[in-house]
DNA sequence: GAGCCGTTATTTTTT
DNA sequence: ATAACGGCTC
């Protein structure tokens, strides 16, 4: 990736690369003989492509596979990146394009990187790095440089984070007299996200949404919003795609331009498009009649894990009908797991429906190779001590003689809060691990303030910026001043700074005020005329020096303060690698991500979402019970299509591993403080029993599992090994309560009420009717228990009630002390 | 402008 | 439980 706009070449300025061994490429149009021919003569010329040999027949199919569409449906593990990268590298070495007119798309900036460096490695290192190799965004803001004024922006527009644009948001909630109490700016920035993932601006989108938000107001709020980062010569994420649609939608001649250039286009993960990246595609890969479309999408309909953010399979599932003539290719043989976690995953993945259909195989196939092992726990706390167990046994090599490096190993959960229990744990056993995801470095406070600063230096025009660090460090500019900054900026349409710089000139201001906003003004107009002459790393320093922000922390007495100092020194530090200050704003934008220290042998943690794409030899994945995994949520919003989301998280999960894979469930889980019974995930149930055994109790209190004998019994035991675990009365409950939907919030399944307290056919718990949540507290129903009962509780034994709220009872536990529970989970003794 | 207190939400995450 | 946010008071 480029590391400033600046020094990208304009479109026509471009200068056409010298060749560098086959002659300059024909039109893409004249496929035929002759490049075929040609393309054989660039082979043979220089050596075997030894980048070819190694590939596998419908890996090489995808390589070579050169004219028209191909769709190459790529199974975990089964080799995709490979294929992009090594047809990248095919394309220039047979001569067929220049970096330069190849347009390849990622969806992560590490999958960029990655595909950069691997095809340095095949073509070596003299091939310059593509040009349009990158994410949609960051192509896409280099699309809109070029033609920034077709969307009504400046080349230099600035690009809002997720922060900014709420921020912008509520200002405009409250401009328009809306409660923005009522109204949140964030629901709103998501609305607008949503939208823009679908490509539809304010006069398309639907009326129903237009009307559920600001009183009716949806729509002139979005029109208000976008015209806002008009004036602000801004951008949000969504407009980076949005905005070369519209450009190329209204300028045939343009889009032509790029037909011609792109004569190969390249997209990665296909599956995980959404409409406007679709859009995108299209407009960009359109040929006249007769020329092929030199289009190929990679992706996996069963990875795909982001439906919730936009990501429509449908797309991957359309290919052939868009791109007709197209070739799709199956990439089924699998180089990275063992039989057991590929027919563990292979059949899990079997209950979806509306799959393309594939099935990864491997012949590599060790008799020693363990199967998938799943255990239960009775809560969370004894799974995290069990997997630390596990760990510390692998570690040692108790298990195979081999000790296995924690790097090989890895946690993956379904959500970030099941992550503290194993930190918690890891703590005390003194086990290095890293927590993969989370906050990121560019959202801390501290370097969005610093970034703020910057940001006003070379763009004057960013009022966001500008209003964020006006007062900070503290300089007494409080918000009636703020305001009418902001009022006497807006009735002139000029930007804050420069109405700052006006308003001094008068006597509208106390003097206090008047005189730090002078200081402030000031200081922006030095460092802007440093701008060009001064290195951006000095000037940065002396930015966060003369400003006071660097002061501020030091000066702050609070426990985090050193370490944002530390993130501030690392924030410049990381300036280094840029050529200007510019440059740098830019890749931040873009790149939110900073580099984790991998020097450190450690477990990996974090949720299945981070961990598609990664592999490790062994793989825990705890936490698989009803209402968790699958999460509830994802039921009752996305119903069967929201299951089979989670179905292939699942299968995500599962694939991660190369040698093992351990999943656990547990009985009993806190959730927002309240403890719940459990039931297994159906998941498990949707595993075979070939390739998946059940481990012996792993503790005195193994839960389900514990019935079971102890060390002496096999685990390879004969008839059914789910036996024990899914023959409780509690879940055969659930299988019939599946099809019932009397779920209301997790854990609170009526199957399980039943099952405790022996309520009635209806308990009284909220009920899903029609997808609404229905009396989700039961306040207004008298509690069936009074203050002073005594009761018992399957977790803490027995105990006195304390307080009674709705459902939920406080109870003095004889051994346990004081906790609240619902009151389905206790019994009257 | 800091500190206190009540309210609220609490799946997943990129760019 | 718990953290984060917003509004209020001093």
């Amino acid at each position: 990736m480029s590391n400033s706009f600046d020094d990208i070449p304009f479109f026509d300025e471009e200068p056409e690369p010298a060749p560098r061994k086959a002659p300059a490429p024909p039109p893409a149009g004249n496929a035929g003989l002759g490049i075929a021919a040609r393309a054989m003569a660039a082979r043979d010329q220089h050596r075997a492509p030894d980048y070819l040999s190694g590939l596998n027949p419908e890996q090489r199919e995808a390589v070579e596979t050169l004219d028209g569409p191909v769709l190459v449906l790529a199974g975990a593990g089964t080799g995709k990146t490979r294929v992009l990268t090594t047809r990248i590298a095919h394309i220039l070495e047979t001569g067929r394009a220049f970096p330069s007119q190849i347009l390849a798309v990622t969806f992560t900036n590490k999958a960029a990187r990655e595909m950069k460096e691997r095809i340095g490695v095949l073509v070596g290192g003299a091939v310059e790095g593509m040009p349009w190799l990158g994410t949609f965004h960051s192509i896409g803001v280099k699309l809109l440089r070029r033609h920034a004024e077709l969307a009504g922006l400046r080349s230099d527009f600035t690009i809002l984070d997720t922060d900014d644009v709420i921020r912008l948001i509520k200002q405009l909630i409250q401009a328009e007299g809306l409660d923005d109490k009522r109204w949140p700016a964030r629901q709103f920035a998501g609305m607008i996200d949503t939208w823009k993932n679908k490509g539809l601006l304010p006069a398309d989108i639907p009326e129903g949404d237009a009307r559920a938000f600001a009183n009716g107001k949806g729509r002139e709020l979005y029109a208000a919003y976008q015209a806002r980062l008009k004036t602000l010569n801004a951008c949000d994420f969504g407009d980076l795609l949005l905005h070369p649609i519209a450009i190329f939608r209204q300028n045939p001649d343009i889009l032509k331009d790029y037909h011609n250039r792109f004569r190969y286009i390249l997209v990665d993960e296909y599956q995980d498009t959404n409409t406007a990246q679709y859009m995108w595609l299209r407009l960009l890969a359109q040929r006249p009649k007769g020329v092929p479309q030199n289009v190929c999408c990679v992706g996996d309909d069963d990875q795909s894990i982001y439906g919730w953010r936009g990501a429509e399979v449908d797309n991957i599932l359309r290919f052939e009908k868009d791109f007709p003539g197209a070739r799709v290719i199956k990439l089924e043989r699998n180089y990275r797991s063992t039989e057991h976690i590929i027919g563990a995953a292979g059949h899990l993945i079997a209950h979806n429906e509306g799959r393309l259909g594939k099935t990864l195989f491997t012949d590599r196939v060790n008799p020693d190779d363990e199967k998938v092992i799943v255990h239960a726990a009775w809560d969370s706390e004894e799974e995290a001590r069990a997997v630390g167990e596990e760990i510390e046994r692998l570690q040692r090599g108790d298990s195979d003689g081999k000790k296995h490096a924690l790097n090989d190993m890895a946690i993956l959960v379904r959500a970030s809060f099941q992550m503290r229990e194993f930190e918690d744990r890891f703590v005390t056993l003194g086990l290095n691990y890293r927590v993969i995801g989370g906050p990121r470095f560019y959202e801390r406070m501290e370097i969005r303030d610093a970034m703020a600063y910057f940001r006003l230096v070379c763009q004057p025009a960013d009022d966001l910026a500008f209003e964020r660090i006006i007062n900070t460090p503290k300089r007494g500019l409080g918000d009636t001043t703020v305001r009418y900054l902001h009022d006497y900026a807006r009735a002139r349409d000029i930007p804050m700074l420069q109405a700052a710089a006006d308003i001094i000139e008068t006597d509208e201001l106390k003097p206090k005020a008047r005189k730090a906003l002078f200081d402030v003004v000031q200081s922006f107009r030095n460092w802007s005329q440093k701008l060009e002459n001064t290195p951006h790393i000095e000037l940065s320093e002396q930015i966060l020096e003369e400003s006071g922000y660097t002061d501020m922390w030091k000066n702050d007495k609070s426990a985090e303060a050193p370490g944002r100092l530390e993130n501030l020194k690392e924030l410049i530090r990381s300036m280094e690698a840029f050529e200007s200050m510019r440059g740098f704003l830019e890749h931040v934008s873009l790149v939110m991500d900073a580099e984790q220290n991998e020097d450190m042998d450690a477990v990996s943690i974090m949720t299945l979402h981070s961990a598609k794409g990664l592999e490790f030899e062994t793989v825990f994945l705890p936490g698989w019970e009803e209402g968790l995994f699958p999460h509830q949520r994802a039921l009752d919003e996305g119903g069967r299509a929201g299951l089979e989301e989670e179905r292939r998280l699942a299968y995500v999960g599962i694939t991660r591993a190369k040698r093992r894979c351990h999943i656990w469930f547990v009985s009993n889980r806190r959730i927002h403080g309240l403890w719940q019974s459990t039931m297994p995930s159906r998941f498990l149930d949707e595993l075979p029993q070939m390739h998946v055994d059940v481990a012996v109790a792993d503790t005195n209190y193994g839960g389900y599992g514990g019935g079971r004998g102890g060390y002496g019994q096999s685990r390879f035991d004969k008839a059914d090994p789910f036996a024990n675990t899914y023959s409780t009365p509690g879940w055969k409950r659930a299988q019939q309560n599946k099809t019932d939907a009397t779920r209301d919030n997790w854990g609170t399944r009526s199957g399980h009420a039943v099952e405790r307290i022996g309520y009635g056919e209806s308990g009284p718990r909220g009920r899903t009717i029609e997808g609404e949540l229905v009396a989700k507290s039961t306040t207004e129903t008298p509690s069936q228990f009074s203050v002073g009962d005594r009761v018992f509780h399957i977790k803490f034994g027995n105990g006195n009630i304390a307080a009674i709220e709705g459902n939920k009872l406080t109870i003095d536990f004889d051994r346990a002390g004081q906790k609240r529970v619902l009151e389905g989970f206790v019994e009257r003794v």
